[in-house]
DNA sequence: AATGCACTCAACCGCACATCT
DNA sequence: CAGATGTGCGGTTGAGTGCAT
């Protein structure tokens, strides 16, 4: 490859793993419990290899966990996802697709999902529209700038709320932004929310294509969505106030659908993002208090089902869960990621549903509405 | 059939960070 | 605290493969 080597491996075997040389890495590994340190695993494996070049093999193939086969859509669209707010960090994003590898997810974005946004107008790296001079002919350029200027705003509002609130806590999550997104995902709290958007699936799809099945949809009038959360970043500061700041994301129907995020603080910062249907939009956001800090989940639907994920002070989280103890940060903020992977109602990525190929031989069928509301 | 091109994906490299001494 | 060592990550490469000419 042109490069000096990593590591003093003159006389090590490089190049395509054989068939004898997995089987003595995972006899090793399976004997030992563990590969141990890797520097001197290929020595008491009795491989000519660097322990690099070890542990690249076991992560990436060897590994029992590794699920094979084709990515589904489903997991091609959490990949954009979680691209549009981790970026180019492979082993995160891969943290959250189980039995896939950073190295896969990266071939599969470079190879693939890459070129799909381009076709679509949308810049893969920043998730934007790309420059309209840019834009292929055939792509829905209009529809791709919408979208994702509803993405950025999404994104711009939870990146000023991260901000704003991590001026609040002892510890803020300053090191590293898109790792407290994936606390926020893997904590109750994001647990609780995928659960409602499971069940809210039963309804409705999914809320990212919730838009696009909105026919389908029209029993379910009205879903309110609220985080309750009386965590606060220090053991001193009170948690009996959760009125105080609220969080609220309102659909009222599937027409229709709104959102309604209300924030207001001490220093009156105030935001407003509103979706009040698909082609007219306006977000509301608004911070009560920056002191007190409640979130309420529920949510009701024609059937008054509700969901109250509810904690009520501060001594009942930190009895709780190991994630909600690790980092009381994971609550604070609880609607950010939820925001950035849900609340984009209209980035529909049912273009995932058809092939690029489709889309090339046949662009006539990728009208703005058909990707709205795809057949 | 031979050749060239495009694509995929396993593997490599260098860097950054964490841990150890 | 500083240097050494180990590990993980992201970018990149190139061998293998399939398809078009």
């Amino acid at each position: 490859m042109g490069r000096s080597p990593c590591c003093d491996n003159r006389g090590l075997k490089r190049g395509p793993w054989s068939a004898e040389e997995d089987e003595a890495l995972l006899n090793y590994i399976n004997k030992n419990n563990g590969h141990g340190s890797w520097r001197s695993l290929p020595k008491l494996a009795g491989l000519l290899r660097c322990g690099k070049s070890c542990r690249l093999r076991w992560t990436n193939y060897l590994r029992p966990d590794i699920k094979r086969g084709p990515f589904t859509k489903d997991e091609e669209k959490l990949i954009i996802q979680l691209h549009g707010i981790l970026g180019n960090r492979w082993a995160a994003i891969a943290s959250q697709l189980p039995g896939r590898t950073d190295n896969e997810i990266k071939n599969l974005w470079n190879t693939h999902l890459k070129k799909r946004l381009l076709l679509m107008g949308i810049d893969p790296q920043t998730h934007n529209p790309v420059d309209s001079n840019c834009l292929t002919s055939t792509a829905p350029a209009s529809l791709a700038t919408r979208h994702m200027a509803q993405w950025e705003s999404a994104r711009l509002e939870a990146e000023a709320r991260l901000s704003r609130e991590s001026s609040l806590f002892s510890q803020p999550p300053e090191k590293s932004e898109p790792d407290y997104f994936l606390r926020l995902w893997n904590s109750e709290v994001g647990e609780a929310f995928r659960n409602l958007t499971t069940v809210d699936k039963s309804a409705c799809p999914s809320p990212m294509s919730q838009a696009s099945s909105s026919t389908k949809c029209g029993s379910v009038s009205a879903v309110t969505i609220e985080v309750g959360n009386t965590l606060t970043g220090s053991s001193t500061m009170a948690g009996d106030q959760n009125e105080d700041m609220e969080e609220k994301i309102c659909q009222t129907n599937t027409e229709d659908v709104g959102h309604n995020i209300c924030q207001t603080n001490t220093e009156d910062v105030g935001y407003k993002i509103c979706q009040t249907n698909t082609e007219d939009l306006e977000y509301k956001s608004c911070q009560t208090n920056t002191e007190d800090m409640g979130y309420k989940i529920f949510q009701s639907n024609t059937e008054d089902v509700e969901y109250k994920p509810w904690q009520l002070n501060t001594e009942d989280v930190m009895a709780g869960s190991d994630s909600s103890c690790s980092n009381d940060l994971e609550d604070s903020s609880d609607t950010a990621l939820q925001l950035l992977l849900n609340f984009p109602i209209n980035n529909d990525m049912s273009f995932l549903e058809d092939n690029v190929d489709d889309y090339a031989a046949t662009p006539a069928r990728w009208t703005p509405n058909s990707f709205i509301c795809p057949l």
